[in-house]
DNA sequence: CTATTCACG
DNA sequence: ACGTACGTGAATAGT
């Protein structure tokens, strides 16, 4: 019979395996729950032959090799006598383990390498070296991070663990540049810059992972940046100064020997045919109590062909063969299939991910499209605005398609079953089918068969898990309906996901020498703060370090210290600001606040500006609990607005040429939810009326007219406002505004009192929760909150205020949703398009000279979104930038 | 990998 | 006596 391809490749190449032994039995021992055999515990064993099993299983290789660590000093031992020191020794339980290993390869046949004076990670980039040089490709199984600077060799692939003990994830050389910014061949360097905890490496101080990698980009390599310094900014050139004695001897750590002494040659790491597998047996399962693992080994040394036999009759029964796309819609059908699988970072999916293919079944009125990598082309998918896609993580996946094929539609319609899942129950992150499946209480193993030991290829594993969608959007859209969350789901949620797709994709445009200047500035008005610390203190302080800064308030100039927190005393904004006097208290406030801009929005944004000259984030819809859309990559929801020195971050946002952008935001809206829902008169007649909401607030806690409320009342009525819908209490109210705390309860209750119908709300809010489990919101949006019956009085109060914030807060979400929706329909065919969301405010790009018009729209769109007891406001503004379209 | 801090609504 | 305002994401330090 034919056998599949692992990995897509021709099965005639032969292949090297690297393994890192030490490196995959820690993930397990540490991942795996408690597990023993006879002669002792086995969850490390248990994780690295799993892996081991299953990466034999999906490369096929004919040369296979363990690295493991020897036990003797190192030659970087010699070289840094700190070098990984300050670890935790080796528990006995996973040590047992560690030396048990060799013997069960050996009686697999598997050799296993170590060579005294180096570490695994030295033997693989030997071993890699060997193959190389013979023309034989490597793949490399670890855990350990060290080992991706061999990545810049093109015939090395790295797979590394992620999350737990069976998830491997390929880093090729885009997946470097996307998680850590630089080269295969900058890893090393980036390292020794960045510093590495588990090498005990310290990395240049005051220079993180994002620097580093920023360095990197402008200077190529450690000695560029040394032969540069000049050119960097006081703070980094005197951090670089400060370490350069240092960095040669720590680059000589961190760079990997490709020369290590083995004493064997390739021919001998040749996977056996010959295995006695009798006394395998006897050791696997009566000395160690690991049957399962010996019984996928006799499967894998039996014949790997039976396995791939197994998944081909699985699917042979309902799929056909059809060559393309276009042929699959020509047979009559409307919905696809899809499941993106990525590696890499949400929304960065390389296309040759995509769980896209030719192998496809029909039935009912539904194509099922296998997966079977980089097999759509940009025909194909310019066809998909006539189809709508079914699947898992489907906003990355047309995000790449567009990648594929810039003139690429969306789908008709996108139904995410991760959106549907997340309808049902917001309160854990469900990034894969088999994580829907789990909540849908579909037996995953039977229905999708993606054990390790069934999937013998991408290509299998991905087939199996796409032949379980029918069954699991039919139960999900059941147990919407029961749950009386249909509108929300069909009119809401999943529409949404086709809005976000396209604000993703159109991003927004930046003006990168606006960015520079605030950049520069803030910079060096950083390093000159910072040397202004120094002056007071010692040339190595570092502000940032809260243990550090604790030691220098609090121990050495004996100031008075705040709360605690879990590791020393509290030094956030909020203490420092009480012991302002101090000259280095208020430097170091300074020195904080723009090192934060310089690094979170600066240096941030930098990093995130793609070809386009725009910034494309990822909106998250099923990440928050409330109901909210997050974003990440970068955040564009914190983007600075209070302060005015951070403000000017909004002047990068911007319009292009023959554009502008319209800014809205809701007025006040989670009150206006409040208001609604506690049926409050008082309430609903202050937002009903013109008048400023707050000054009319203020006037009815302290009884006075509205004409004549001070700039004090009124912020004060705002904050308890605010403090409202989160379960605010007099001691939060006190702190906040350093009042006593009997004025904060005067206040409260005087506030009550002049609406009696919050009070009532609250409590009522609180009951039906503990009842239920949950909270609703008025679209029927659950939030369950467990912790509300808990005997814990801390974590049961927690719950309350949840309680209390869910039905407001996730109302507000719900409307602006809405509003999302209904505002990319009406937009559609105006050449306006959304490109920013910031939980109760859009932004819009517009072409200019419909600018006023089509604000106009937004308003009316907005406010007629949803009618509640009180009206909605909403206010609008136009600028060239997102600082002036908000006036 | 977790804790701390701080930016936003 | 105990904790004390909800919800996010990013950068950094250091166990």
């Amino acid at each position: 019979m034919a056998t599949s391809s692992p990995g897509g490749r021709s099965e005639e190449t032969v292949r090297l395996l690297a393994i890192d032994g030490y490196s995959l039995m820690f993930r397990g021992y540490y991942a795996i729950p408690d597990m023993h055999g006879p002669s002792g515990p086995t969850n490390a064993l248990f994780g690295f032959f799993r892996m081991l099993i299953s990466a034999i299983g999906q490369f096929q290789p004919h040369y296979v090799a363990v690295a493991l660590d020897h036990p003797s000093a190192t030659f970087r031992d010699e070289l840094y006598a700190d070098y990984k020191g300050g670890r935790a020794a080796t528990p006995d339980e996973l040590r047992f383990q560690l030396e048990a290993v060799r013997g069960l390869l050996d009686a697999l046949g598997i050799p296993s390498i170590e060579v005294p004076g180096y570490e695994a990670d030295d033997v693989i980039a030997t071993l890699t070296r060997m193959a190389t040089d013979q023309q034989v490709p490597t793949e490399v199984v670890t855990g350990d991070r060290d080992i991706l600077q061999l990545v810049h060799d093109p015939m090395v692939r790295v797979h590394l663990t992620v999350q737990g003990v069976s998830n491997l994830a390929t880093m090729d050389e885009e997946a470097i540049r996307q998680k850590y910014g630089v080269d295969p061949n900058q890893y090393c360097d980036f390292a020794v810059l960045r510093g590495d905890k588990s090498d005990n490496l310290p990395g240049v101080r005051g220079i993180g992972a994002k620097t580093a990698a920023n360095l990197l980009e402008r200077y190529g390599n450690l000695d560029g940046i040394l032969a540069q310094l000049p050119a960097l900014s006081p703070r980094q050139r005197a951090a670089l100064e400060e370490a350069a004695a240092d960095l040669p001897l720590f680059r000589k750590l961190a760079q990997l020997d490709r020369e290590v002494p083995l004493g064997r040659n390739l021919g001998e790491l040749m996977l056996s045919t010959d295995v006695d597998l009798s006394k395998a047996e006897r050791l696997f399962v009566e000395s160690f109590g690991l049957r399962t693992v010996f019984e996928s080994l006799r499967a894998l040394f039996d014949s790997s062909e039976a396995v791939v036999a197994k998944v081909s009759n699985k699917l042979s029964g309902s799929t056909q063969r059809v060559d393309s796309l276009r042929q699959a819609l020509n047979s009559g059908s409307s919905f696809v299939a899809a499941a993106a699988r990525f590696d890499g970072e949400a929304g960065r999916v390389p296309p040759s991910a995509l769980g896209f293919g030719s192998e496809v079944g029909v039935g009912d009125s539904t194509i099922w499209i296998s997966a079977q990598p980089n097999t759509l082309d940009a025909e194909d998918a310019e066809l998909l605005g006539e189809v709508s896609l079914v699947g898992i993580g489907l906003k990355e996946l047309v995000r790449s398609l567009h990648i594929l094929s810039p003139s690429a539609l969306a789908p008709k319609e996108l139904i995410d079953l991760g959106v549907l899942a997340y309808v049902l129950d917001a309160s854990e992150r469900r990034s894969d089918l088999r994580e829907v499946a789990q909540l849908l209480e579909v037996d995953w193993v039977h229905e999708a068969s993606t054990d390790l030991f069934d999937v013998s290829s991408d290509e299998t594993a991905i087939s199996s898990e796409l032949g379980v969608i029918p069954k699991l959007l039919e139960l999900a859209l059941t147990r919407i309906e029961e749950e009386g969350v249909g509108r929300l789901a069909n009119e809401i949620e999943l529409p949404l996901v086709k809005v976000l797709t396209r604000m993703e994709i159109a991003g927004v445009a930046v003006d990168l020498d606006v960015l520079e200047t605030i950049g520069s500035a803030l910079a060096s008005e950083a390093a000159s703060s910072l040397e202004e610390i120094h002056a007071l203190t010692s040339p190595g302080f570092n502000p940032n370090s809260p243990k550090q800064l604790g030691t220098v308030l609090f121990d050495e100039l004996g100031l008075p210290h705040g709360r605690k927190t879990k590791t020393g005393y509290s030094t956030d904004a909020r203490v420092l600001e009480s012991l302002r006097e101090h000259p280095l208290v208020s430097l170091v406030l300074r020195f904080r606040e723009l090192d934060k801009l310089r690094s979170t929005f600066y240096e941030g944004l930098r990093g995130e500006i793609a070809e386009d000259g725009r910034i494309h984030a990822t909106f998250n819809q099923t990440v928050a609990r409330t109901g909210r859309i997050s974003s990440e990559h970068p955040n564009l929801q914190n983007i600075p607005v209070r302060s005015g020195e951070g403000r000017q971050f909004r002047r990068v946002f911007v319009a292009p040429p023959g554009s502008l952008l319209v800014a809205a935001d809701y007025s006040q809206i989670e009150l206006r939810i409040l208001a609604h829902l506690s049926q409050d008169p008082g309430l609903i007649q202050v937002l009903s009326s013109t008048g400023d909401v707050h000054s009319l607030v203020a006037a009815s806690i302290y009884h006075v007219d509205p004409l004549t409320v001070s700039y004090e009342q009124r912020s004060v009525a705002k904050m308890v406002a605010y403090g409202l819908s989160y379960g605010m209490e007099a001691y939060g109210l006190a702190t906040r505004l350093s009042i006593p705390n009997e004025e904060a309860e005067a206040i409260l209750s005087a506030f009550f009192d002049a609406y009696p119908g919050l009070m009532s709300y609250r409590q009522e809010v609180v009951r039906q929760a503990r009842e239920l489990g949950y909270t609703t919101t008025l679209l029927g949006r659950r939030r369950y909150l467990p912790e509300l019956r808990s005997s814990n009085r801390a974590l049961r109060q927690g719950a309350e205020r949840q309680a209390m914030n869910a039905p407001t807060q996730g109302l507000a979400a719900d409307i602006f949703k809405m509003a999302l929706v209904a505002l990319d329909r009406e937009l559609e065919g105006t050449g306006a398009q959304l490109v920013l969301q910031i939980h109760d405010e859009v932004v819009v790009e517009v072409p200019a000279p419909k600018a006023d018009a089509i604000a106009g729209v937004v308003r009316e769109t907005m406010v007629n979104v949803i009618e509640l007891a009180v009206p909605l406001l909403v206010n609008v503004g136009v600028g060239t930038n997102w600082a002036e379209a908000r006036e």
